[in-house]
DNA sequence: AGCACGCCGACT
DNA sequence: GTCGGCGTGCTC
């Protein structure tokens, strides 16, 4: 066997875990780890792969094997730096995703996919157009002077930017203390320092205004990054990165794979919400990912929220993190006074004029003093449609989703136009028209129960003849242009009400605002998670913090089913503290993050029988490994289940967990890869299984 | 993810 | 007898 012309490792998409070995092309011995090349894979195909470092220590039956030739070079120098793999390579190591469909997930798709050759190429096909990013013009003015708070708050991160190591800061400020402007200025002493600048928040429309104003301070030296850009205009983005005429990118999770090199300040807004978490394919935190970053890149890392984690706050009990805050609003704007209001209390018999079941008395009377000041509101319910459940009162027929098997949601107004009626699944997107007629016994006596946000809107506009009123949910904000339209239409006073889900509480700054009302106050609460009862409380305190407007007090009235709660208590009084006390003593016990690590197997198939045979094997193996794990970790391991997903069946798939749990995050990992090699022997008889790591909203 | 192989029902 | 349906497994 000649072994003078050693292989090359390639990464390729494939679901498969480590790389392929190739042998370099004839006479091409100037490959370089971060070259894309052509290679054959299987019988019959051809895929774009990147070099990759050689492992460490190759299995040695592989040698055994003839080596396929490299097709072609598509590349005359790496285009993925030695940084930017080992960042990767940790990705795909911490979070069991094989390295090419990490890479997959972090390049542009044009980079990757066949068609494409050289990056030039693809570039100069392309009609050149000046992107330009527009603030709206009734948003107000940058600040020209800074609160204390501000000032003492930057001068620390000036600090830690410059000195040039990895400094993770939590900034821990109320809503409306101006973090925007802290980050902008944060930035802006990066980019002095010849550094780059990473700015991540929780959701496109957001990116998409945040950008703006960055743009109106440095330029064209700013870029945008989401998943609704793509194709060659990423692909330019992504380049011009790498060529240094971006150097601070604005954007949502996606963005912390943005190839920015020499990166000083990273920041992650809003770092306790749930959308930095991918919960498909590779699920990465990018809260997570920009710790590890920053770490590999000796940046300052800024973790910013009115309530940080419990996970992001326990290391600052430890003294990990560095902890900043910011107690005071702009223009000293107090906090709003927020009315706890029980929904179980019987109404009186006579109430007038009727009110919907939603809307309490106080409620009522905080709405019709807010009307009449001409002052505008906001109610806040977390959930589309008219109502959740549809069903024929003579036979009991409940309409379902074919492939979820959960109740379908009553849409009155749907579609680009708010014109179709339509029964929708909320899990997978199946929908059909809402006819007065039922399936099973051809009666006509539909009926529906539960509410949604077309509801509140509807019976509102009953009880308020007069009101300009709107919805702002997934469903009436479809574009962007529609968004901004009703967000200034909001601003200039030509609306006086905003129905809203989840949409409504993040970010978007509303000047006007007197009042909140939050529908069902403990809705999230009933979601079967470990954390329920923190998105809770970071979920009222986010919506109450919108109340308010310059000098004058807010109002927020909270309705809720059990009002005693103390995550929504906590949440009324504006009381971190007592919350983030009750809810450590809560998890510590069982061990529960930030407590514990968990790390779920997502079981998934077409039949369920083999969905759960599988799973249940699964949870043997690992019974059998766990002694071996225990010998070298003293902290226990605990397997629980194999139990039905939250979502026991998603479009015609059968999901099933199996969860992993310990104190110690090494003896967890380690049963998992005990746990998953075993696994990968045994036949999958069409049943997928997915890893998440550190996952949200289980347990 | 593709793509091939293979094992069973229905069609020349 | 073969055609093609999808269920299953592999890719250096
Ligand atoms: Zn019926
Ligand atoms: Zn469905």
């Amino acid at each position: 066997m000649e072994s003078e012309i050693s292989p090359v490792f390639v990464a390729l998409p494939i679901p498969k875990q480590g790389l392929l070995a190739y042998m370099p092309p004839q006479g091409m011995d100037q490959l370089e780890p971060g070259m894309r090349v052509l290679v054959p894979v299987g019988l019959r195909r051809r895929m774009i792969g990147v070099v990759w470092d050689p492992p460490e220590k190759r299995d040695p039956q592989d040698l055994d094997i003839e080596l396929k030739e490299v097709s072609s070079v598509l590349d005359e120098a790496p285009i993925i730096s030695r940084e930017y793999r080992r960042f990767l390579q940790a990705v795909s190591w911490y979070y069991f995703y094989p390295v090419g469909m990490t890479l997959e997930e972090a390049l542009p798709n044009l980079l990757l996919s066949s068609r494409s050759s050289s990056i030039e190429k693809i570039l100069n096909t392309r009609k050149k157009t000046r992107v330009r990013f527009q603030i709206p013009p009734s948003a107000p003015c940058r600040p020209k002077s800074l609160t204390q708070e501000q000032i003492s708050v930057l001068s620390v991160l000036k600090k830690r930017i410059s000195g040039n190591l990895f400094s993770p800061v939590v900034l821990h400020g109320v809503t409306g203390s101006g973090k925007t402007e802290v980050y902008i200025r944060a930035a802006e002493s990066a980019l002095a320092l010849g550094k780059t600048a990473l700015i991540l928040v929780p959701e496109i429309a957001l990116a998409s205004q945040l950008v703006a104003w960055f743009y109106n301070a440095f330029g064209d030296l700013v870029g945008l990054w989401h998943s609704k850009i793509t194709g060659p205009q990423k692909l330019k983005t992504w380049q011009d990165i790498r060529d240094g005429k971006i150097r601070i990118i604005v954007g949502v999770r996606s963005a912390i794979f943005a190839p920015l090199d020499n990166i000083g300040l990273i920041v992650v807004d809003e770092e306790h919400d749930d959308s930095f978490k991918q919960d498909v394919r590779l699920r990465y935190s990018a809260r997570d990912l920009a710790l590890l970053l920053g770490k590999l890149q000796n940046a300052t890392v800024v973790l910013g929220s009115a309530t940080p984690s419990l996970t992001t706050y326990e290391k600052v009990i430890k003294g990990e993190y560095e902890l900043l805050t910011m107690t005071r609003r702009v223009h000293d704007t107090p906090l709003p006074k927020v009315e706890l209001i029980d929904l179980r209390t019987k109404r009186k018999k006579k109430e007038i004029p009727r009110l919907p079941w939603w809307m309490s008395e106080a409620l009522y009377k905080a709405i019709d003093e807010t009307l009449h000041s001409n002052e505008q509101l906001l109610l806040f319910l977390n959930r589309r449609g008219f109502a959740t459940f549809v069903f024929c009162s003579d036979c009991g027929h409940a309409f379902r989703c074919p492939h979820c098997e959960i109740t379908l949601t009553l849409h009155k107004s749907f579609g680009p136009k708010g014109n179709k009626e339509l029964l929708v699944c909320h899990s997978c997107g199946f929908n059909l028209p809402a006819l007065p007629v039922c399936p099973n016994c051809g009666g006509q006596a539909i009926s529906s129960k539960g509410i949604g946000t077309e509801r509140v809107l509807a019976e509102l506009v009953q009880v308020f003849p007069n009101i300009r009123a709107e919805r702002f949910d997934r469903d009436t904000m479809g574009s962007k242009k529609k968004l901004i339209n009703t967000l200034e239409g909001f601003r200039k006073g030509d609306i006086d009400a905003l129905v809203g889900t989840q949409m409504i509480t993040k970010g978007h700054d509303f000047p006007n605002l007197s009042l909140v009302g939050v529908i069902w106050g403990d809705q999230s609460l009933h979601y079967p998670s470990f954390n329920a009862s923190e998105k809770t409380f970071q979920l009222l305190t986010q919506v109450a913090g919108r109340a308010g407007r310059r000098g004058k007090r807010g109002r927020v009235i909270i309705q809720s089913f059990c009002p005693e709660h103390y995550s929504i208590v906590y949440a009324c009084e504006h009381d971190y503290e007592s919350f983030l006390r009750e809810e450590r003593n809560k998890r510590v016990g069982h061990f529960y993050p930030p407590f514990g690590h968990l790390i779920n197997l997502i079981f998934s198939g077409k039949l369920e029988e083999h969905v759960k045979k599988i799973s249940f094997e699964a949870q043997q193996i690992a019974m059998r490994i766990l002694p071996k794990i225990q010998k070298r970790y003293t902290k226990a391991v605990e397997i629980l289940g194999p139990s039905p997903g939250i979502r026991p069946k998603v479009k015609d798939l059968f999901v099933w967990n199996l969860l992993l749990k310990s104190q110690s995050r090494k003896a967890v990992r380690s049963l998992a890869e005990g746990l998953l090699n075993k696994l990968s022997t045994v036949p999958k008889r069409g049943v997928r299984i997915e890893i998440d790591c550190d996952p949200t909203g289980l347990g």
